[in-house]
DNA sequence: TCGCCGAAGGTCAACGTTGACGTTGGAAGA
DNA sequence: TCTTCCAACGTCAACGTTGACCTTCGGCGA
């Protein structure tokens, strides 16, 4: 800037005013620094300019488990959609479902400054959030909540989910059901985990640990699971899958074994339905449930100051044919 | 900072030192400042230390079509797998395949001092970069190359995938061939319509315009391609696919069509070996194409000045069985 | 003629941080 | 005792920008 002020000849304010087009500079001056801008390809540093107004950046601060988890990917794509609305960028980073380094990440998202924080949490504790919020950083917790912390919060609704599917699967006659999962100290995990126990006992059946795999983090692992609980002496004739990976993990697992075996999964994804058989699953709008969470999100960054919003977004049972398979 | 050092009755270089980690304050008062510290909860102003020392964030921008696009998922993923060892993050914008949008983000961008850039472009016109790498901002465009500029670039083998492609359907009897993509001024369908083009030729069969179908960004338009295509008066018995996109779309166009048709697709796809029949692709290793663009990115960014890198990252034709149908 | 006004432009300080360099005061060596 | 040295601080300016405020000057009405 204060380049294309010496060039001109003029105070590195009247730049500036050109720059943001305030009044104050007469249309010749304007259009020679306008020119000179052009030929030295000037930009201004915004780093600059936010240290200097607000003491924050136009960025969206989001923290999930790993971008190139589709679920995750479309979650960011609407927010970022949200965020360019209001002329902010997203700065996404995975915390690979380590709660320490969800910390660090957060911590170092704080130190550049980011406007607003969106979260979906891996970690059990998030005092070290407090000083920011107290400071005014708006936060919203997606898909789980904070136990420590008072903030707005966009959850799916785990139980109704749940329960429709394993509901579903006892209404097909179904009554030795296994579960394949992810972490077992995921929030979603436990939650999905929690309706289908609820739902065998509404239904007067046995609840069998042997009969629940979690820690099935990757498709693979999932798949494994499969093996693992035909191979029980009393083996399930369906199977609950808690989230997407797990369900195409466990139908994969699946295609290679002679006995049919129902199953429904938590959470939509895509070719679901081009699948043989099409996986019925507890489907739910990520899309928009994430521009709730950015609606949230900016709101408070417009100065919204009532209590902390709960919402939970409710899911539907999509009937597609693998989870109306008769044992 | 300065309230730290208020409350510790010292400067506020004092507290600078002890915030990283400098020699030259004695451990009493490295200790009440880091007690002081974790207190009120401060946290350095990145920005600031930015502005001062560097004028470059330890930020790579990262531009692409869409997040949510699976392929650019893993893309972003890998990225940013490489730059938390480096301690930058990935700033990911979606420029929706719209050169003027990708444009100004770039210069928004740059605006926020990124240390590097990577771009899948869509733009045709490159120019306004020049300013920025004239004043050191790494580039490295993925995908698809810069026309007018001298950067380092990662490619795919677009003509022999599509070579690779066609002839296999040519080899098992295909002499009509339909060809279902993305929009025509993307590099890859650019390239990757010429690769089947140039095998046609070699092949001795005559092009037919009329088995073309383009434009077909999002999936059900490259299902509602299939129907067009299945319409014409000698209908084509083969289809390649030129990415991920279409080739889920015209299988999901087969589906509930009676007669069979070959498909190959361009790019691997999660779960594409679970379809009926599976599908059968030009794979290519994304996670280590990003790899090496990052890099080749980061290489610069620690100094390496050598001409300007052009890799071409190999292809595999994958067969699964939705390509090994005869006419 | 004088006073006033507004357009056009300039000066200065401050945002939070750190590099360069200055200042203490006590210990150690001559 | 005097010098030297070093550890442990402090001061100041600068990074690029902008808000608050000041200056200049020509025009215009009384």
């Amino acid at each position: 800037m204060s380049d294309v002020a010496k060039r001109c000849g003029v105070s590195i304010k009247t730049v500036s005013r050109v720059v943001n087009g305030l009044p104050g500079t007469s249309p010749e001056t304007t259009a020679r620094i306008q020119r000179v801008i052009e030929e030295i390809g000037f930009r201004r540093n915004d780093l600059a300019m936010d240290l200097r107004q607000s003491q924050a950046t136009s960025t969206i601060g989001l923290v999930i488990e790993d971008v190139s988890n589709p679920f995750y990917g479309v979650l960011t794509r609407a927010i970022e959609e949200r965020a360019v609305r209001e002329g902010a960028m997203v700065l996404a980073v995975s915390s690979e479902e380590d709660g320490a380094r969800e910390k660090e990440l957060i911590q170092s998202l704080c130190a550049r400054r980011i406007a607003g924080l969106m979260v979906v949490t891996a970690a059990e504790e998030h005092t070290f959030l407090e000083p920011e919020i107290r400071r005014g950083l708006p936060v919203v917790f997606f898909d789980r909540p904070a136990v420590d912390l008072d903030c707005d919060t966009v959850v799916i609704d785990n139980a109704a989910g749940s329960r429709s599917a394993v509901a579903h699967l006892i209404g097909y006659g179904h009554r030795r059901i296994g579960v394949v999962g992810d972490y077992a100290h995921v929030y979603t995990v436990q939650e999905r985990t929690a309706g289908y126990r609820a739902t065998l006992a509404e239904y007067g059946i046995p609840f069998d640990e042997s009969l629940v795999r979690l820690g099935r983090h990757q498709a693979v692992e999932a798949a494994a699971a499969v093996h693992e609980l035909a191979a029980l002496p009393d083996p399930p004739t369906a199977i609950f899958a808690t989230n997407n990976r797990a369900t195409a993990g466990v139908l994969r697992g699946l295609r290679d074994r002679r006995s049919p075996v129902a199953v429904v999964g938590f959470d939509d994804f895509e070719l679901a339905d081009m699948l043989v058989p099409p996986a019925t699953v507890v489907w739910h709008d990520t899309v928009e449930a994430a521009r709730v969470a950015a609606d949230l999100l900016f709101a408070r960054l417009h100065g919204e100051s009532g209590p902390a919003q709960r919402v939970v977004m409710p899911t539907r049972l999509v009937i597609r044919g693998s989870g109306e398979i008769r044992p």
